[in-house]
DNA sequence: GCTCGTTCTTTGTCCGACAAACAGACTAAG
DNA sequence: CTTAGTCTGTTTGTCGGACAAAGAACGAGC
């Protein structure tokens, strides 16, 4: 086994009877070899937390050199179904869901959502998580709540901004629902929407307090487990912070702010970082 | 510049007055190429569409050897930042919603969620979905919804499935929203909820024909732009679609199926499998 | 029994090479 | 002049092999 992979060469002849012709492509190797591993994983012959076999190992099963079998593990490990623990091994792992959303976030931050058209999605998701909240919540999930008003309200009376708690807020209500699709489906467009918060803020006057004051009734009403009214709290809530929006002279029909320069999310602290060589200025075309 | 990134090595030392040591992590270099050209591409130094430099170009520019740059690529074309068109070039491109929405569906699949679970969120997000469409929805998405129904009206008429013409419908509904956030928000759910349909069928006389006309009465709902008309159907539908669930004898507090194998995806009618050698028979630690 | 140095493994990188696929330029045929 | 075929340089996909550093495993000494 030798060079290119005898892979897309033969076999697209033979034309027969009613011929549809849908595009035939030659997956490469490495692509082979990360659905192989997927696979295993998929189909729990590789069970999650299992160590991978060793990149020698692999390359030697698969009956590929070890360059191409590092690609595939490269795909694997950027899919989220391998990941690194103890820095070295690789174990074979769940995508994590937070890595999902940050993603799905980043996707809609460049494909120029509305304000409006996620402020929808929100009114639809948020109210409906706290009532499924009110009638599942735990203990654990409680103290959190807890904590996170503690925190709200030292933020307010300290003026200092409350973005990071809001948000974290409503993650824990979507949370407390007990079913990570709950998450996964509100978290990228919260992300994005409840940012907003921090323009509004300088705006207008006491939106601190009002948001404090919402979180605590929707807590309330969720502690108490009544359903109905947590819903209904939330629902004022999120109206309340669009009213928030416009009134601080903020158009809705607008694409939602391009969230500025990414700030220092993972791995941004990089210790080499990697130059362009002084030689050649680049130019593809 | 030999072997080992000089990264992780150095720079750890030299403990001044308030030492923090945040647990540094040396990245390495191909997670680095990853970076950097992922920054090209996020601030706007590589626009969406362009084509990337060449391996060797980029292995040069950022003074690695081209296998590990190629490592980089992986990361980079696995997290949706990098296509290929026309088989081998790779451009710089969006990260796809749909890719995004299967990743997510297999995290949640993979998650136990519950039937209910689901089924709430769903009832929460159809709804709302249905009336932003009826506000927004436009000629070429009628056009698509009225395809879908007639070949839902054949498919039920000859018996056939309807359970992806079911996924398509909703999905053509949120589509009509015009904003990517409700896609990406229900795609994951719906598509592990909705293929209930499939075992539920067999148990329920006319449930085929119930569900075309609760199609098409959303429809024309949306298409009249009466937003509260399709909200309403919708709510009625997604409620029946419970109602028929318990009515077959499932439990809806059970998780939701484990999908069974992972029939024929992408790229399994790959060409030349890649199998496992004969000699050594793996195990690992 | 526990710590320390020594070996073995495994990963991260690099070097270099080459076949096949592809894009173009060029040429022969219709 | 258009179409089909040929040649050539570029780029990707893979492979072979090498070596340093980080960890892990292991045995000697306190």
């Amino acid at each position: 086994m030798d060079g290119t992979a005898e892979a897309g060469a033969g076999g697209a002849a033979r034309e027969g009877a009613a011929a549809v012709f849908s595009a035939i492509e030659a997956a490469p190797a490495y692509r082979l070899v990360f659905h192989a591993i997927e696979r295993e994983i998929l189909e729990g012959r590789l069970r999650i937390g299992d160590r991978l076999p060793t990149e020698t190992e692999l390359a030697h099963r698969l009956g590929v050199h070890r360059s191409t079998t590092r690609e595939g593990l490269r795909l694997l490990e950027q899919s989220g179904l391998a990941e690194r623990r103890e820095g070295r091994r690789l174990y074979a792992s769940l995508p994590r869901t937070d890595d999902l959303s940050e993603r799905a976030q980043r996707a809609l931050s460049l494909s120029r959502v509305s304000f409006d058209g996620l402020w929808r999605l929100l009114r639809a998701l948020e109210p409906a998580a706290a009532a499924l909240a009110a009638e599942r919540i735990d203990a654990e999930t409680i103290a959190a709540l807890e904590a996170n008003l503690a925190r709200t309200a030292d933020a307010v009376e300290a003026g200092r901004s409350v973005t990071q708690l809001d948000l974290e807020f409503h993650a824990l209500i979507a949370d407390a629902t007990g079913d990570a699709a709950w998450r996964l489906a509100r978290e990228p467009s919260a992300a994005l929407l409840f940012p907003a918060n921090e323009r509004m803020l300088p705006r207008l006057a006491q939106s601190g307090a009002r948001l404090l004051t919402a979180h605590r009734n929707i807590f309330d009403a969720v502690r108490a487990g009544d359903g109905e009214g947590a819903e209904r709290w939330m629902r004022r809530h999120i109206d309340d912070f669009r009213r928030g929006y416009v009134l601080a002279g903020f158009d809705p029909d607008e694409p939602v702010s391009p969230v500025g320069a990414p700030e220092s999310g993972d791995e941004t602290r990089r210790p080499g970082r990697i130059e362009a060589r002084p030689g050649e200025q680049g130019g593809d075309g």
